[in-house]
RNA sequence: AGAGAAGGUCAUUCUAUCGCUGGUUACUAUAGGUAACGAGAGGAAAGUCCGGGCAGCGCAGAACGCUACACUUCGUAACUGGAAGGUAUUCGUGAGAGUAUGGUAAGGUAACAGAGAAUAACCGCCACUUAGGUGGUAAGGGUGAAAAGGCGAGGUAAGAGCUCACCAGUGUUUUAAGUGAUUAAAAUAGCUGUACCACAUGUAGGCUGCAAGACCAUGUAUAUCAGUGUUUGAGGUCUGUUCGGCCGAUACUGAGGGGUAGGUUGCUAGAGAUUGAAAGUGAUUUCAAUAGUAGAUAAAUGAUAGAAGCUCCUUUUGGAGAACAGAACCCGGCUUAUCGACUCUCUCUUUUU
């Protein structure tokens, strides 16, 4: 499978009554500095992996920082996604990524541990195919 | 050269790779496709403190209340903001900066200290009387942010604007200058503190904000209407009852109002921007030319690597740093945050000529 870094509009989980059932309904996963909010839904898609990121207001006051985080976090996805997408056959996935740490991290931090939890998920996932 | 004051300008740049959001074109052929080209973050985008546009709702008219503001002239779409100017006062050697400017007639408050904060007697001075006390006195002392214009002479028991000269201040009048606030000079009057408040007068303000508002509308349920169907006819109605007539729950089909998810619009050509010229001390105005220059919506404008310049530390290499901060309908201001760099006009100090 060609490995493909974009990361358009599509692959977003954009609508509010998604996000709504995401939360109606998840399993959680937490691995520091992230926690991840995950459901898995049985519908083949185009894109089977919809992710959209938070950062809180509460833990950044500055919109310049929570961009700053965002920006970051969305990037390290980006050039990681394929970890999870490989486990994907017939299903999908709509995930939210929550940054619960409350200092500003750079790319280089980042990078290692988006690597960790998208390992994870990945993990839990084949454990419940099998 | 050093230390400052007021105003203005800028807010690192470039290359490569991987991406994001709109736009245009082309191609698939309809999906939050694919490709190419070009665009994409501020001086405060911030606070949401004033003023306006725009939109919805409200609205005979008047008064009261509430809030804000209060010197003059100018300027503006508008303003409680801005520009220029005036007076008083505080700070600074100075360039300058801050604050205030209805408050008159009558009224209130002025901590602590101090005898006393506005019809002042603690010490002192003078007179009378003599342990004590009574009266006069604002020259001197002490307290205080502030002590009843200053200083000299006369005067007096001692003193005192009690009287006089000079000076400061206030009111009134006249003349001169200025569009005006006001300033200058002269005359004259009384003999003179300051700040704040109650209070009064004038002016302005209807309320809500683009999550305003307008439009389209899948699915689901459904008001209403039309048609069809049923040996279903609950129930209602016409009369006191029966028969009979009419309407009709329900089912299907179509129309259909409102409207959820979602989408479109509002939405970026504007009291616009840049450059130049002219008018004006200036805010600003007028004229000409130029280019087309963000528009997201769980929210784009990014990441990595390298190079150059700047600042600081080491001084051979090298190392560190770059602030405040992110559009959310759009403008004009104000306020607050800010690493630094540049520029122009001034001030003070020192050195040299």
């Amino acid at each position: 499978m060609e490995k493909s870094y974009k990361f358009k509009k599509a692959e977003r989980l954009c609508s509010t009554a998604q996000i709504e059932e995401l939360f109606n309904e998840h399993e959680t996963l937490f691995k520091f500095p992230f926690k991840l909010v995950w459901r898995k839904i049985e519908k083949e898609r185009k894109h089977p992996v919809q992710l959209s990121i938070s950062v809180g207001k509460k833990r950044f006051r500055n919109a310049v920082d929570r961009n700053y985080m965002k920006r970051h976090i969305r990037e390290a996805y980006r050039l990681n996604k394929h970890i999870v997408l490989d486990h994907c056959n017939g299903f999908s996935i709509d995930m939210m990524l929550i940054y619960v740490d409350t200092k500003l991290r750079s790319f280089v931090d980042i990078e290692p541990s988006m690597k960790d939890v998208l390992n994870k998920l990945a993990k839990e996932i084949s454990n419940i195919e099998s």
